[in-house]
Parts: structure tokens; C-alpha cells; sequence
DNA sequence: CGGAATAGTATGTGCCGTACACAGTTAGGT
DNA sequence: ACCTAACTGTGTACGGCACATACTATTCCG
């Protein structure tokens, strides 16, 4: 109810949880020492997450590996989605620093999109998160900074250049959750019993699940192997990005070739 | 452990869910007649998805909806994520009878994007799913078919088709997503008593937390609008999608021209 | 030095998925 | 025609987990 007064900017608002994300939330003077600190905790639960998953990240779980009660912990976060915000801005951690190699806005933006799969490699439960917002962390805008800096070159417009960014973002993202998520299934089907022979992925089921007649196409590309079929699941992914890449090139030739 | 009688090819067990998903799963014959399927049940659930959000698909809320306790859904699906690929699943409802209008692979390839958009839009709330797998229910098949389909006249191989349809489809996720959340905060903030003036966008938040020097460009991108920049959600989704159809056009090209 | 603000604790509550035991219902074999 | 096995739906209870509330202990400010 109380009306800032008029005439000082006033730090807007801010939506709640970001004041937290970019250390702009007060804490008081008075009363003892806080034992604890949203980025300890976060890294906490990063490490939890990293051995056994975003299962495992429980907030009384987190706390006990602190040392401290479940309740402690919300002095410091409000809840345990900005909990989840913070691992997820904090597993960008470094971001700043980084320095993107290579001679030529393709070749740089090419090894930001691996970079960036590494990360999600090395972090799988990023892509089990709600994802309930774009990026807005310090560290992911650092991240998104160094991206568009990898096509500072290119000429092109800066809506453009953010609308690149999502584009191999999102590309990105999605391979690496789809990689993700078989990791976790076989892994459930050896603890279940199982010893597979091969892994059993996609293309197994869809020899199972597929007829000819209704998916002609799936039914082809499920029984016929590509010769040069044994392509990782790597390689795969930088053919993804090799080809959005094209399109980003073709892009910047129509802009340069003015229309 | 019931050695199966080698001989017969003996159905594989298929991956747990999977046998609903596909009408696979036996259905005794004594007993009372079932009172409900579990196509009605998944019918529901969206319903209520579309309506209040996928908060609201609790057991019990869908249970009472039609009429029965919480428990009885159980002798339909194992358990609440059985129900939710279901829903996912049928949300691709019709994909089997769905026409791609168009005269090039280009522009069937772009409607058929934009069809997938539509129905992301349609039923916001699978950009909230787990997507604990890709997908695998007959009618998501159905419209992954419907997508090699429009790119039959390419000459690519059928690994790179499908490889451009996982690209376009994460892409337009990704899109419908931001949307989607973009939409549910806005409706949040009014909720919560403030009426924005202009809905305090992506850009806004970026001006109030991104400084210059550490941050040039996206400080750059916030502050400085582009003169033609009140684009639509819809065209940046375009022209997203205009942008990889023109690195698959690459890829043509490259295949034609024998290197 | 007194009081206010703060850190951490102890306990409880509500929600929600789901396990379990049971009562009522139907089909098939004898 | 009956008995029984298989099956549907109910009632109840449990367990996990995020989070609320009330309280104690600690530290800074005037």
C-alpha cells in the first residue's frame, strides 16, 4: 500500500525471485550471522542433483546435508523453485569469463552451441527443470552476452541475432535432454534387471511399434539402416547445428546482398 | 519367470506405457463392463488442462469430474504420468487424417510447423509436460509421418528428414513454451492486483537488470528498439522457421550438387 | 542495557499420489 | 443353474514432501 514517493527512480519491483538471482534482495543488520548463503546452498544442491538427479533434490535432503533443519533453509530462498533458478543460473556459472574461440562468426557460434551442450551433458537435470521463464539469470544473460558477441561480424540485426541465439538455445536443449532421458531409461532398465544387448533405443521400438501400410516412411526408416549409419549421437547433434548454421548464412547473404 | 516358448515371435514386452499408448494392453472379459476407458479419462484431463491449467489434473480432481472415486482411474492407468502421455498423445488427435497443403517441400514444411504451433497454443499446457521421452503414441508418430511426408520430393536421406523434423519441432516447443509462460505470468501478475500497462515484456526486465559495460549488447537490444520492431510473436515464430527451412534448402542443395 | 530484528528449531498441516483390503458384478466351466 | 475366478469400483489409510506457525537463541542499534 505504501506509494513510493514520486520523484526518486525507485528500483522497480522487480518480479519476485530475480531480486534473489541478482543479489539485489536486503538482508538486515541485526541479529546473528547468517551460517548459510543462497549460493551454498544452490551449490548443495547442484551436487546432489549431479549424482543422483533432480529427484534427489529435496529440500529436506539439501538441508541435512548442510547440516542445518529443512525450515533454515527458507530464510534464504522463498521457495523451492527460486531454489531450482538459482542451480540453474549457477550451473552457468563461469560464463563471464569465457572467451569464445575461432576465427569466423560460424566457427565461434558453432563451439558456443557445443559449449553449451557440454554444460547440459554435464548437468542433465537442467533438462528436467519446469523451465518457466526465458533466461534471465546474470550468468545465463552472460552466456546469451557471449553469443551474440560470437556474431558481432555478421551484419545482421540484433533481433536477429537474439532470434539465432533461441534458435540454436532451444536446438540445443532439446538434443540434450532427448540424450538425457535415454541415460536415464537405460540405466532404470538394467536396475530393473534388464541387461540389454543393444542400448534397445528409438529405432528398436519403432520396429516394434510401427506397420508399413500406416507409417510408410517411420517403417522405412526404422527397418533399412543408413550405410554410414554408426554416426553418434555427437555427431548428430553437430549435424543439427551445422544446418542451422546454413540458414543463419543465408540470412546474412540476404542482408548483405540487399534483398 | 516364464520362459516364453521360443518359437513364436512372441510380442516383445514393450516398454512399460507403451502398450496403452498403443491399445496393446489385454482387457479381461469377466467381471462387470468397464465404466469408463481410458481414452474418456485422457478426454477429461484435457479438458480440464485447457481450461484451469495442468494444475489441475490432480487423480481426484479428474476422478470426480467423471464421476468416479480417485481410485478407480487406477484400473485404467498405472499411475498419473501413464495419463499424461495419454494426454499428450491425444492432443495429436487427427494428426492420421491431416492434409499438407502446399506445392514445394518449403511451404509444406512450413505449414506443417505452423500446424504444430496452432496446436501448442491450442493446448498450452504440454509445454509444461515432463517430455520425459520423445514421442511415441501413435498419433504424435502419425504427425512426425505427416512431416517426412512433405519432404518426400527432397532427395535428402531419411536420417537428415527426421533430424530436420526433431529440429523444427524442438524449435516450435521451444516458441510455443515462452509463449505459453509469457501468457500465464501475465495473467499471474493481474491476478496478483497489478494492471500492467504494457504487458512488461522480455525487454522490459532486460532494461532494468542489464548495465552497459558488462552486458553492451544486450544493453543495446533492450534500450535501442528496432525501428520496425513491433513484430508479432507469430512473425519472429515465422521467421524462426523461415530460418531453418533455409539451412534444409542448404542441405539440398549440397545433396544435388554431389559434395 | 533493553528491545528489535534476525537465524535456526520443532512441530504441525495440507495436498496429493497411490497401496491395500473389501464389496458388488459378470462370464465361463461343470 | 451354481460355483468360482476374474474384474470393477469404493473406502480408508499411508507416506512423502513443500511449507506454515510458533518459539528459542543470538546479535546489533540506540
Amino acid at each position: 500500500m505504501a506509494e513510493p514517493t514520486a520523484g526518486q527512480p525507485a528500483p522497480r519491483p522487480l518480479p519476485p525471485g530475480l531480486d534473489l538471482l541478482w543479489g539485489r534482495r536486503e538482508r538486515g543488520k541485526r541479529g546473528p550471522r547468517p551460517g548459510l548463503s543462497a549460493e551454498a546452498i544452490a551449490a548443495c544442491a547442484i551436487r546432489l542433483a549431479d549424482a543422483e538427479g533432480l529427484d534427489a533434490v529435496l529440500m529436506a535432503r539439501v538441508a541435512a546435508e548442510l547440516g542445518v533443519t529443512t525450515m533454515a533453509l527458507y530464510r534464504y530462498v522463498a521457495n523451492k523453485d527460486e531454489l531450482l533458478q538459482l542451480m540453474w543460473n549457477a550451473s552457468a556459472l563461469g560464463a563471464e569469463h569465457l572467451v569464445i574461440e575461432g576465427d569466423g562468426w560460424r566457427s565461434r557460434l558453432r563451439s558456443w552451441a557445443v559449449i553449451q551442450r557440454d554444460m547440459l551433458d554435464r548437468h542433465p537435470w537442467i533438462t528436467q527443470m519446469p523451465m518457466a521463464a526465458p533466461p534471465v539469470g546474470p550468468n545465463s544473460l552472460h552466456f546469451v552476452e557471449r553469443g551474440l558477441e560470437a556474431m558481432d561480424e555478421t551484419g545482421l540485426s540484433d533481433m536477429v541475432k537474439i532470434q539465432v541465439i533461441g534458435l540454436l538455445s532451444s536446438y540445443t536443449l532439446s538434443e540434450a535432454r532427448m540424450a538425457a532421458d535415454a541415460a536415464r531409461a537405460a540405466k532404470a532398465a538394467v536396475a530393473a534387471g534388464e541387461q540389454p544387448g543393444p542400448p534397445q533405443g528409438y529405432e528398436a521400438l519403432l520396429r516394434e511399434l510401427v506397420d508399413e501400410q500406416t507409417y510408410p516412411r517411420l517403417y522405412r526408416l526404422a527397418w533399412q539402416p543408413e550405410p554410414d549409419s554408426p554416426q553418434s549421437e555427437r555427431d548428430q547433434f553437430l549435424f543439427g547445428v551445422d544446418t542451422i548454421l546454413d540458414g543463419v548464412q543465408a540470412l546474412i547473404d540476404r542482408a548483405a546482398g540487399g534483398y
